[in-house]
DNA sequence: TGCGTTTTGTTATATTATAAAATAACAATA
DNA sequence: TATTGTTATTTTATAATATAACAAAACGCA
């Protein structure tokens, strides 16, 4: 079924948002095939990449996988905590890292346009 | 043929060490497919596992592709400047950050074992 | 209605990564 | 010096992630 790309970019938010862990796009992708079994991959990446584009949604680089934003949206520096136990997410402001980030970039004349934050570790219920 | 898994590794140091920009893992094995020609994926997985977790080489998760490491292999926070234009990498110590990161991680009672900061944007010569 | 635009599905394929099975090396033992 | 057990490594096969290219369908609007 033919949707406006915004409507699209608005499922797939929703089914991101009805979980409580990152999801990959093959799983939000069986998750909407439930609806709609004729949806295919493109479709998902494409309202992905608008999502993640205009910071709706975060895209975890080192797992690949897909979180909604929880913050504010025009949170600078997004910091993204995984935890490698119970595989959840919390989203933190990291915008007072932003000067330390700045120096580094002006020391070697590096224009930035994003920063990638993401911690490794274990969240607090699962540190016994 | 079959080599000790630090020799390996050396291998696959050198590799990445006689190119100024950052490899994947397939580039990599392309590369030592020329003097090894039986020469298969997981093995250089292996070899740059092993790299990265002793900090000898680093993963840049948002390009999935691999440099040396050039700085101090002790350097709690590696900054990876990666130029989207010519796509070299610049590496940059990033222990200042590490208060401030604490201190969300603490926030949160997040148990934090490794951190990932990449920048995204344009290195000096691309910069017009 | 007809035209241009947007969105989609389809197909095909590229790329990245890992699981599972098979094998080689080597030291210890008999 | 055969044989075995252990460990590490390779090989094969496949899983998982992602994108390119293009035709067809649906929509918006004159």
């Amino acid at each position: 079924m033919r949707k406006q790309a915004a409507v699209r970019q608005s499922d797939v938010l929703s089914v991101l948002n009805g979980h409580d862990k990152p999801m990959t796009a093959y799983a939000i992708l069986d998750q909407m095939k439930l609806g709609e079994p004729d949806l295919a991959a493109p479709t998902v990446y494409r309202a992905l990449t608008a999502l993640t584009d205009q910071g709706r949604a975060h895209k975890l680089e080192s797992i690949k996988a897909f979180v909604p934003c929880r913050c504010n949206h025009n949170a600078a520096v997004p910091v993204l905590e995984i935890c490698e136990d119970c595989g959840t997410v919390e989203e933190h402001d990291g915008t007072r890292l932003l000067a330390e980030l700045s120096a580094i970039s002006a020391q070697s004349s590096f224009n930035a346009t994003r920063h990638i934050v993401e911690v490794h570790g274990r969240c607090r219920s699962c540190t016994s």
